[in-house]
DNA sequence: GTAATTGCTCTAGTCACTAGAGGTTCAAGT
DNA sequence: ACTTGAACCTCTAGTGACTAGAGCAATTAC
C-alpha cells in the first residue's frame, strides 16, 4: 500500500499528475484512507511506470490509452501496438526532418549579418523573408 | 486599404489568428469601416508576413515581439537581434538531438518482437520498461 | 432588393500538465 | 495524549498558440 506520494517517487511521476491521470480516466481511482487519502497497490506501480516510459518516449495520452486496453488482454494479437509504436515513430522522424530545414535555415540566417544596427542587419531581414530560405516550412 | 479577410490570404495567416494577434498586442490594432470592419494598411502586410515567416521557423511570440520592437528601432545595434535568433537555433539543435535518441529507441523497440499474442509481445515490453534504453530520455 | 459571403464579439476547447487557494489527515516526537 | 509539520484533499485557473462555434451585423454581387 502506496500513498500517492510514495507512488510518486517511486514511479518519478509528480503527485498532480497521478491525480490528473486519475482524473482522465489513465489509472484506476484506488482505495481510500478512512480519512479520504488515497492508498494505492502495487499494480498501480507498474501501470505508472508504463505511462511514464511510454510518455518519456513521446506517445501520446491517446495512444497510451489503447496501448493500456491491450495489455490487459494477453491473448489478443498484438499487431495494434506494433501499428501505434510504428505510427509514432514515423510522426517522429518527419518531425526531425521538418526541424533539421528549419535549423539549415535558421544556421544561414545567423550567420549572415556584418552590421551592427537594426537598420542594416541582415538577421532581421532574413527572419522576416522567405524567398532566401532553400526549403518551405 | 485591407479588409482582413484580404490581408489573411496574402500574408496566409488565418482570419481568426490575426485578430488573436491583434488581442495580445503583437499587431496594432487597424482603423475600422463605417459598419466596425477592420481596414488595414499595407505596412500591416509586412508586419504579418515577417510574423509568419519567424513563426514558421519556430520562434515564440514573445521571442518575436522583442524582434518587432527591435525593427522599429533602426538605430539601434541588432545584437540583441543575433542573440535571440542564437539562442533559437540551439534550442532547436538540443531538440533535434533528443528526438534524434527517441527515435534510435524506438527503432530498436519496433523491431523486436516475434511474437503474436499480447502476453509475449516485445514491443509492449519495451514500451514500458527502460532498463534496455541506451539513452536517457 | 435580396442572397451569399464576409465580418464582428465572445466563449470555450485543444494538450498535458502545473500552480495556487483553502482546508483536512497523517505520522512523528514529546 | 497532544502538538506540530508534512503530506494530503478538492477545486479553479493558467500555460502556448491558436481553433471552433454561436449568434449576429456589414458588405458585395447579381
Ligand atoms: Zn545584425
Ligand atoms: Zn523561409
Ligand atoms: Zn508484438
Ligand atoms: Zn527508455
Amino acid at each position: 500500500m502506496f500513498s500517492i506520494g510514495q507512488l510518486s517517487s517511486q514511479a518519478q511521476v509528480k503527485v498532480p499528475t497521478i491525480r490528473y491521470y486519475e482524473d482522465i480516466g489513465l489509472i484506476d481511482p484506488p482505495h481510500r484512507s478512512e480519512g479520504n487519502q488515497r492508498r494505492y497497490e502495487p499494480d498501480a506501480l507498474s501501470r505508472l511506470t508504463f505511462i511514464r516510459h511510454a510518455r518519456d518516449l513521446g506517445l501520446s495520452i491517446d495512444a497510451i490509452k489503447d496501448l493500456i486496453v491491450l495489455n490487459a488482454n494477453p491473448d489478443m494479437p498484438c499487431k495494434e501496438a506494433h501499428v501505434i509504436a510504428n505510427q509514432h515513430l514515423k510522426d517522429l522522424q518527419r518531425k526531425i526532418t521538418q526541424l533539421q530545414q528549419l535549423s539549415v535555415e535558421l544556421t544561414r540566417i545567423t550567420q549572415n549579418c556584418n552590421s551592427d544596427t537594426v537598420g542594416h542587419c541582415k538577421v532581421l531581414e532574413a527572419l522576416g523573408d522567405h524567398s532566401s530560405c532553400k526549403t518551405d516550412h
